[in-house]
RNA sequence: GGACGCGUAGCUCAGCUGGUAGAGCAUUCGACUCUUAAUCGACUGGUCGCAGGUUCGAUCCCUGCCGCGUCCA
């Protein structure tokens, strides 16, 4: 034991609790628990009382299963589902009466979420699989000591229940229980039964609470709206966006799987991290005393794959960058790679459109999603193409009136005063209007024309900026992000964005007419990037030489270049890698456009969170499992 | 990294200009055999995030720290 949190307290002496017949409990010697309150404290062993009586009654304290013949989920699938029972053949409720000359019988499990007592019978509300069934104990019917248990049940408790299915006086599907099963105790009290968790901390720590008592956000009903309206939803339940994640999952398998790609497994350990510009996170193996780097893209070894004549193969996992937190970005996210030889990146347009088309379809059975308040159509035919060009100055005409011509990309003198025009500009008018921006759900036009200003402003004010600027590399940098900067916020509807300056894309081939500019593309949903593709470089020379400059961005102090030149991926592409075009997506981010979730950290059960808890020293002793910096 | 905001009972939240804290739910006890945010009656529950400072006196004002959120970089 090394270290242990403030309030630990001890809660047990070494003895046998329960002890009636087999249902045999033992503490062992004496442990600790974690209690956050006395309330809680006493709530434990208030519980810990109640599980003793309800051993008393001949019931199993912790028993191994129970054997039910339904489910509550509302669609029929291997076990039979239960609520469908309740409808009849057009899906319209079953009368009282029907259900009673029926007599449907069923054995059911369920967490316990309200729970009224009524004297000498009751109402509970159990809740399994998403889906909620009243049950309704009578004395009569169970008999004394079932009854007797009925009264020792709380909230969060589980129970299996066997009896028959019934309609109440006002019309609520109900089960009328038989026979009641302890199953488990809930031994620490609930988040309220009514708003769930509203603390957005505690919904991402305690993810197991949220799951079971998250209802969703809601918008708040003007004054004067109608009776009965229902306002709109901002936040799905938490429950049903990890379904949803699921389907999305399953259905991007699916999609390749049909088109003959081979899902691969790739190292997450790397001995040179590579396939992206970002930084690492390192660890260490102690065994082979080697430095190691968590992957921050599978990209080079999926090229790799295609060397081998696996034409098509597709990767679906986790990435780790060692970079901010914010709403679009978690150190580790799950990112799909995929690779196909023979095409280009024109081929991989088409396949995402299809691709995000036929995931919408599978997970919302539609292609309407709502996004930041704002109705995104993913139909392929409502997806916009830019160059990135056209975008810079497709967007600069639109915010600052200012016309641009495709020569300000030619050169470092052309496109410096281009920004120079645009800062002026930006600062000159913060208050004209823009009708474009602020239907596309922007901010106040005032408050981005300084965001421009400031951007502009900064690339500008950068000492030496025109010494930078000399170099192509430096150009298409600055292209790139005057790109971020000005076009990204508009890109709601999903819109292509192709053709990327060179300096920014070292795996990726230069077009055959322009140099400077390579075949890539990226696509934007709901104003940030949710996939990267490009045809792939399968020159080694050409690609020996971009690690090597790579190198050099390192030298001038560029964290995310690379930092070690992959010579075995050099060699494998000696080998020949055929004509290959790849994608990658950001799976969090897709979920994210698909729920509705405006944050990455609703679309990830566990999102990473700073420890909460002072930790203190006990004793000399080092943490277990203390890793190596 | 910066700006702003938040942190009060187990949960959801009030708390005016500085005078040592309230409600609902949950918990505990009692009544109730068709309730459903059940109802009715009684009770319990707090280091007001942490540490300093100002003050006769701080949940409230100031500073720092921690955690979270929003926007920005």
């Amino acid at each position: 034991m090394g270290v242990v949190e403030r309030n630990w307290r001890r809660v047990g002496e070494g003895h046998s609790l329960y002890s009636e017949g087999r249902n045999i409990v033992r503490e062992t010697s004496y442990r600790l628990s974690q209690f956050e309150s006395e309330f809680e404290e006493n709530l434990f062993a208030a519980r810990r009382e109640k599980l003793a009586a309800i051993a008393a009654l001949g019931q199993q304290a912790y028993p191994n299963s129970f054997a039910f013949t339904h489910t509550l989920s509302k669609t029929a699938e291997e076990i039979p589902a239960l609520l469908p029972l309740g409808l009849d053949a057009e899906g319209a409720p079953k009368t009282a009466e029907a259900l009673e000359a029926e007599h449907i019988t069923a054995a059911v499990a369920g967490r316990i979420v309200a729970i009224r007592l009524q004297g000498k019978a009751g109402f509970a509300t159990l809740l399994q699989n998403g889906a909620r069934l009243q049950i309704y104990v009578r004395k009569d019917d169970v008999g004394e000591p079932a009854f007797e248990l009925y009264k020792l049940l709380d909230l969060g408790d589980h129970v299996g229940v066997t009896g028959t299915l019934m309609r109440t006086r006002t019309g609520e599907l109900t089960l009328k229980v038989q026979t009641l099963t302890f199953l488990a105790k809930a031994m620490l009290p609930l988040p309220d039964k009514y708003s769930g968790l509203g603390d957005i901390e505690l919904r991402y720590r305690r993810r197991y609470l949220d799951l079971f008592t998250d209802t969703g956000d809601f918008a708040e009903l003007a004054g004067d709206a109608a009776e009965g309206t229902k306002p709109e939803l901002l936040r799905a339940p938490a429950r049903e966006v990890f379904v949803k994640r699921a389907a999305v999952l399953r259905s991007l398998r699916n999609f390749f799987d049909t088109r003959g790609y081979l899902e691969v497994e790739t190292p997450m350990l790397h001995t040179i991290a590579g396939g992206a510009a970002a930084r690492t996170f390192t660890t260490h193996h102690n065994a082979e005393d080697m430095k190691l780097t968590l992957r921050i893209a599978p990209e080079l070894h999926l090229k790799r794959l295609v060397v081998g004549g696996l034409d098509r193969v597709y990767e679906i996992n986790r990435n780790f960058r060692n970079e901010g937190i914010d709403r679009t970005h978690n150190p580790e996210f799950t990112m799909l790679e995929f690779y196909q030889a023979y095409a280009n990146y024109h081929d991989l347009m088409d396949l995402t459109q299809e691709l995000v088309k036929q995931v919408a379809m599978d997970v919302n059975g539609t292609l309407l999603t709502r996004f930041n308040g704002v109705e995104i159509d993913l139909a392929p035919h409502n997806w916009r193409k830019y160059s990135m060009r056209e975008a810079i100055t497709n967007f600069v005409k639109i915010e600052l009136g200012i016309d641009a011509h495709e020569n300000i990309f030619d050169s470092v003198q052309n496109f410096l005063a281009f920004l120079h025009i645009a800062a002026e500009t930006a600062k000159a008018s913060p208050n004209a209007n823009s009708e474009s921006w602020k239907s596309s759900g922007g901010r106040t036009d005032a408050r981005r024309k300084r965001q421009i200003h400031s951007g502009i402003a900064g690339f500008e004010s950068i000492p030496g900026i025109h010494a930078q600027l000399a170099t192509s590399r430096n150009l298409g940098k600055a292209i790139a992000e005057t790109f971020e900067l000005l076009a990204e916020p508009h890109l709601i509807q999903p819109t292509i964005i192709y053709d990327f300056p060179l300096a920014v894309s070292p795996l990726s081939k230069v077009k055959a007419d322009e140099p400077e500019w390579v075949e890539r593309f990226e696509f934007y949903i709901g104003g940030f990037e949710v996939g990267n593709a490009f045809s792939e470089l399968n020159d080694p020379l050409d690609q020996r030489n971009r690690f090597l400059e790579q190198l050099k961005e390192r030298e001038r102090g560029d964290a995310e270049a690379m930092a070690e030149v992959d010579e075995d991926y050099v060699r494998a592409l000696g080998y020949g890698l055929p004509p290959t075009a790849g994608e990658g997506i950001g799976i969090d981010r897709l979920t994210m456009v698909l729920t509705g979730s405006r944050t990455i950290r609703d679309v990830i059960l566990f999102p990473l969170m700073r420890p909460v808890k002072a930790v203190v020293e006990v004793d000399g002793e080092q943490p277990h499992g203390e890793s190596a910096e």
